[in-house]
DNA sequence: ACGAAATCATACTGGACGGTCTAGTATGAC
DNA sequence: GTCATACTAGACCGTCCAGTATGATTTCGT
């Protein structure tokens, strides 16, 4: 935890990455020039060269940090099914944790530009499925298949069913995002709602039959 | 229907246009010289610049000659939810026309490059939203009230429900087509049963209770 | 066949940008 | 004090590109 006090050096590359990654969302990896960076890290362009090989490089590292810290901070919250969990409880939790981590400006905006860029860096388009969607799908799965072994879900695939559930989570709101732009995201309470939608509509689908319907049934009033 | 014969100036126009959209949808926006789209249209750049009025112009044209086209190839062939039609039937063939008709290369590299460059055309963003899934959404809406008032649907909010669908269907095969490229995308036996899925788990969370799960149940094998 | 419109061929302007180079300055350790 | 490391300041090179200019040439309707 205790940061050590930084050297001149570590500082230096801080702020480079800093000022490339604000620039880099904002305005693409076209839109920014070396000098520009240069000149928001407050450090020279040949400082900068002397920190990272290539414009390229560069690039690279700040989407490489930004995926892999998402990946981290969702595996970190990441809600286990334990023996007293509902799959209800579990499915919303997961559900809202989803929303509120992933369908942020910030990484809508590196979402963007990376599928932007999947011409020239078709590998990012791969990391950050790798550490986005697959990963948080991946957890899902086997949160399912244990739920399904314990007789409180009926699925026979595990995988599927969770795609679907991640999507009929993330569909609208991350779409919307990509082309409306990042106004279009919806404040907290919001999320919440649709949270609880899908787990409705997840469970209508996939509950055995004598666990019935959950309460309310009509909900969502707008 | 008979095209009367293209003059010169439209066969010109044509080429251009033609060439624009095959490099932008092939290199997106930044990736093409105005000299590569005279280059390939087989015209000077002097007579692309008297038919175009600059590259942004260009781009915007070729995106909303896109965007136009693909929204009227699915108004065409809109299923109509007459009177005879179930629900299934309904919502299945509508889920299979989005698939065949959005999921495909073309569209996948449009949507990319137009996300890519939300940040220097945000409208353009828009329109694809408006001529993309907000159009689609809204057809499915207004037929699932339909089916609603007709008893045959149980949902109180029938554009969420709709959203709901669309996403559902649309979610996964789009968004790894973003992330992973065309080659992810699904081939008709696959999209056709993802369809099937889809439209399984839609009507056990909105069907009336007294229609129960369609047959099979467990489908879907591997 | 003729004349206007369309197109060609080619060179040019002005500016941005990635990346390199040079010459020199600040800082801290031994 | 000297030596290494980190950095500054800014010129500079080669390339690419949007867009313009000009004068010759072709096409095509009449």
């Amino acid at each position: 935890m205790g940061q050590a006090a930084p050297n001149r050096s570590e500082r230096t590359k801080a702020a480079i990455h800093a000022a490339a990654e604000t620039l880099f969302l904002e305005h693409g990896f076209d839109g920014v020039s070396m000098d520009r960076i240069s000149e928001l890290s407050g450090v020279t362009k040949q400082t900068v060269y002397s920190y990272v090989g290539s414009k390229n490089a560069l690039f690279l590292d700040v989407v490489d940090r930004i995926t892999g810290g998402a990946g981290d901070a969702l595996g970190e919250v990441a809600p286990q099914p334990s023996a007293g969990t509902s799959p209800e409880a579990f499915l919303t939790r997961f559900a809202e944790e989803q929303l509120r981590i992933v369908v942020t400006p910030r990484l809508m905006k590196l979402r963007r530009i990376v599928i932007g860029e999947m011409t020239r860096f078709p590998e990012l388009g791969a990391l950050l499925h790798r550490r986005g969607p697959a990963r948080s799908i991946d957890r899902l799965s086997r949160a399912l298949a244990r739920y399904a072994d314990a007789g409180e879900l009926r699925l026979d695939n595990p995988r599927k069913a969770a795609a679907f559930f991640n999507w009929l989570i993330m569909g609208e709101p991350v779409n919307d995002a990509m082309l409306l732009g990042d106004l279009s995201i919806p404040p907290d309470e919001e999320k919440t709602a649709h949270a609880r939608e899908c787990v409705r509509i997840f469970l209508a689908a996939y509950q055995p039959a004598e666990t019935v319907r959950t309460s309310g049934g009509t909900s969502v009033a707008d």
